[in-house]
DNA sequence: ACATCTTTGTAAGATAACTTTGCAAAGTTT
DNA sequence: AAACTTTGCAAAGTTATCTTACAAAGATGT
């Protein structure tokens, strides 16, 4: 039922045909967000009649979104023929630009990941036309493997670790790359010239999205926070992914929680990363000639060294842990203040050592917020790792034919006067 | 074009239906929002055919909610008839419990006030349900006048000063009012036994939708902070109420942004109303036995005579005024990163003083957000004052027929068997 | 002064989407 | 084996929009 952009009535009146188009979202929402199911039953659910079920599985089915499976018998009665995604027809492609990696992912519609490509970079800066030619390179391949599944890319959403003008279609600013106002969707529409549309976002966004679960009501109203090299993230209210006036929303990062405290690479002082940025972690636990400080190693294998000593009980890395967890708390209760969300997901990083966090996050909300019980905000860790940006976007493009299937063509068009 | 809450499409399949009563509210809220103006100026704006128009018009007004008006004639050709809200019918009702009055407004289809009653409170502690009591009465006048006006109440919003969970309908806690687990809905409802729907919410959230004008895009995207006694407020994003999980959303008044400031009201240290409240202006601005920290002066009289102490150049005034506009600007400047509002509309309180700080706030949100010149976001003061929640309440009591005109029944049934 | 042009508002018919109604198909239960 | 339940579809009915056509009302041009 979440809709991240409103296709939907943008503007401009209802004909029948949007009365169409809506309806057919709502059955194929259905399915995405319920699994698969008899026409009788979808019928009954969202209270359109049998008949009327029967001619919306029609088209799906003609469009290629859905297939009919296998007969489910009842208690009693004629069994049902369960209707399903199919997901051989398209896939969303998303993709992410960081400073440590460039990586794609394609999905089809049913969920299931196609491709997945990940090119680690060495973390030192670089022009942003090398860049996007190694993604472009990644993207391309992807291509291929959407292509060898027998599915077409409805969309391609290209998450940037910095701030995205979602206006302009411009990277305004990205502090670890070093980038500034550079026109990243088109440089990659310019070299890709693909037949779907490319949007770019800024990767807290794009984790936010995949965060919220189809179909979970749980997941309506969440707070992302995604920790890398910086502190970003993204906030789903209502279900829908919130952007704000130019798409800067989910800067996190850079609110000034220590006043007294270090200097960002922004150029503030004491940025919410600062205290609790990837940076902030390891200077606690480790001096600068440890291992797991050394880029060449790779941030999985960093973590994970660091995950085992917390495990061994090595008292410093459990008191950077949770000093940089205390951090998190503090800044996670100044935005369930303001936003009471359901959830709050940690992702990035975090997802690889916040279990270790979690008691100082906790009670560093529970202090923090008005709301009795922190106002039910309950924190939670992302199973998505550094993924999550990378799945947010293919989401996001498949987003649109959720929102109106019949962007995607029919297989067998209609002949002319014929009735649906 | 702005709903705050979508009865549209909650859930549930679309019909022929809801797809006029889409089309009803689409020219509804076009005339709301842009004017009057003919029904063929109506037909190209939305991309409905004229019969179209003159079909839904003809609804519209059977139903009362317009009315045609004066010929205007263009340049060329046969002139058209306006067409125009008709405040005749319906109006919501807005109040507001406060620890330093109670108060009601009703409001017509056409924005008009039609009522504003105002009472007074001592500013001690009282009782719920005598302080409800004195609620009812200023409602029942309201009534009256509303009746006097020819109008029927469509709904009734009360904003109280505190967490509201909408979810329970209940006042969860009101620090300031020093009321815990209030069912305040249902206490209006007992006494008050209306055929109307009353709903509860935080005084905050009612001042934002107070200012998120209709039709305006620069207010799609809003941040409100509401200083009176304590300090809160609301998110507008993309023209929708933000109200998170359970409603607590927007208590930004307790948020920690001062950690070795001042207890709190709420019993933690350092909140943002402890240095950006009322109560810390006039510590700053005057010493206990100045005439402006009387209660019994009244709240207007005594920020006017800070207002006139400004305008004099009393240095310890605009010191006050100036460090107080700091603080709210590191808090905004939070937010600001947090949610790329459009605007940051200061209300309550700051709509009579906030002039003198306006300085000191734009200085420290520039200093505090990552985006270039605080991403677009810009510095406003309410117009509003002390009437914004009541304002908002009745906003978004007539909202429910914006969102759908259907609400209010024809004035001449339709004859059976007989077309629209 | 009168015909022509432009624009407005409405009505009648066409189209499209949903619902209602009816029924055959495919099971279980008695 | 008959009765019951449930499924899925097709034909007819309802409703809301769009298409087309036209009268009304004023401006413009000769």
């Amino acid at each position: 039922m979440s809709s991240f952009d409103d296709v939907q009535n943008r503007f401009g009146a209802a004909d029948q045909g949007s009365l169409r188009r809506t309806n057919l979202a709502l059955v194929l929402g259905r399915l995405r967000d319920q699994g698969p199911r008899s026409r009788a039953r979808l019928a009954t659910e969202l209270g359109i009649t049998r008949s009327g079920v029967s001619s919306l599985v029609g088209e799906l089915v003609e469009r290629g979104l859905v297939r009919t499976g296998v007969v489910e018998r009842g208690a009693v009665g004629r069994p049902g023929t369960s209707v399903r995604l199919d997901g051989r027809s398209v896939c969303g492609i998303g993709a992410e630009i960081n400073v440590h990696h460039v990586a794609t992912m394609a999905m089809d519609l049913s969920g299931n990941v196609v491709a997945e490509h990940r090119l680690t970079l060495d973390g030192n800066r670089h022009e942003a036309s090398e860049v996007v030619d190694r993604l472009v390179e990644l993207v391309s391949r992807t291509e291929d493997d959407v292509a060898a599944h027998g599915a077409a890319p409805v969309g391609l959403t290209v998450g940037v670790a910095g701030l995205v003008d979602s206006t302009r279609d411009m990277l305004t600013l990205g502090p670890n790359l070093e980038w500034r106002e550079v026109p990243v969707g088109a440089m990659i529409r310019d070299r890709l010239q693909p037949d779907y549309p490319v949007v770019i976002d800024n990767e807290g966004n794009l984790a936010a999205i995949a965060e919220t679960l189809p179909g979970d009501p749980g997941r309506r109203d969440i707070l992302v926070i995604f920790g890398e090299v910086g502190l970003g993230g993204g906030i789903v209210a209502d279900g829908r992914l919130l952007r704000g006036r130019q798409g800067y929303a989910g800067e996190f990062g850079h609110m000034i929680v220590d006043p007294q405290g270090r200097r960002c690479g922004c150029g503030r002082i004491g940025c919410w990363e600062t205290v609790a940025g990837l940076r902030a972690l390891l200077d606690a636990a480790a001096d600068t000639d440890d291992a797991v400080r050394d880029p060449a190693l790779g941030l999985q294998a960093r973590l994970a060294e660091l995950n085992r000593r917390a495990d061994l009980g090595d008292t410093r890395t459990l008191a950077a842990l949770d000093q940089v967890g205390g951090w998190i708390g503090v800044g996670a209760a100044m935005l369930t203040n303001a936003l009471n969300p359901a959830a709050i997901v940690l992702s990035g990083y975090f997802a690889e050592v916040g279990h270790h966090m979690r008691g100082s996050i906790e009670a560093r909300l529970e202090a923090g917020v008005l709301a009795p019980h922190a106002g039910g905000t309950v924190v939670e860790l992302s199973t998505l790792g550094f993924t999550a940006a990378v799945r947010g976007g293919a989401t996001l493009a498949l987003e649109s034919v959720f929102a109106d299937p019949t962007r995607v063509e029919r297989l067998v068009p209609v002949a002319q006067g014929e009735s649906r």
